[in-house]
DNA sequence: TTACTTGCAAAGGATTTGCCAACCA
DNA sequence: TGGTTGGCAAATCCTTTGCAAGTAA
């Protein structure tokens, strides 16, 4: 019942994540759901909320239900696994910790969100909380910008409901 | 039936609020209830959620429902009067746009939050995304820090909700 | 007058949770 | 095999909205 050549993939038993790596280094119990949940972001090199993780996740393979997802995130924010980013859109969006320090500018012409990072910021930062009193233990930066010089009417998608939220 | 004494104050009519003047140059039209509003707003020296506003709101006169205290923040932030926050926790808190560009210091433990403006930062902000190639249109800065040297078990209110959101 | 506002309550969207069965270590 | 986890649906929280009645200009 069991041959060697189908033995290296009982289940798309696939050399495991980096992100389901951190999980078991934090002792975390990896089920499938799991281990495909971290996959998904592993491979994401965007910032996906939970919708998006819970879509790939289920185009991927087994059948997640989306509060195991809304578990999973959360539970891998608390492990410092991720990061929880608030772009507006009144949705959490989320971003491996282990990409390194960095920030985000949104297009908020196509809401595209680029990274970028900058050690005379945080050096700036570090300086502003001391100055204040404070040690500084976390920041959040993003800048709001506009292409340099669009033809105009090119607006691209605007981040779902137009007009409510910020 | 009208002396000239009351004459003067009909119904606690005193001088517009900053923030009722900013209404009134936008052409908004003005109820009891948005002048409350904004009154509560023009001297608050925090950053009040929708439901501290509210509260304020009652306490000072009127009856207003909350449907309208939402109404009334959000026309103002769409009118550029007010200013929306996340210091995450879930809710919004607002801020008078015309108190000139500052940013957030949150304090981890008590849930304090110290303005400061600093020119440094706003010059390396415009720099980096100009090296991107975008025109800064919006930042949005905070700090999460601790204080210098607390003799410990000092830890104010936590943001109601100890756990869970950000 | 007459369009704009308000209150109330119900609707909505995102996220969390209780409970029991399924599952992993 | 015992404790954990996952699914489902109901529950929460914050915020928005429909509608009828009230009000500023």
């Amino acid at each position: 019942m069991e041959s060697r050549i189908t033995a290296r993939e009982p289940r798309a038993e696939r050399a495991p994540s980096r992100i389901e790596e951190l999980c078991i280094e934090r002792g975390l119990k990896m089920t499938g759901q799991r281990r495909l949940i971290a996959r998904v972001l592993s491979e994401a090199e965007d910032h996906p909320d939970v919708e998006d993780v819970y879509r790939r996740a289920l185009a991927l393979d087994s059948k997640v239900s989306i509060a195991t997802v809304y578990r999973t995130v959360r539970l891998l924010e608390e492990k410092g696994i991720l990061e929880r980013r608030d772009f507006g859109g009144g949705r959490a969006r989320y971003d491996p910790a282990d990409r390194g320090h960095h920030h985000h500018l949104i297009d908020v012409d196509s809401g595209k969100v680029i990274e970028f990072a900058d050690e005379a910021f945080e050096a700036l930062a570090r300086g502003i909380a001391e100055r204040l009193g404070f040690k500084l233990v976390g920041q959040r930066l993003e800048l709001f910008g506009r292409r340099a010089s669009p033809p105009e009417a090119e607006r691209g998608t605007p981040r779902r409901k137009p007009g409510p939220r910020s």
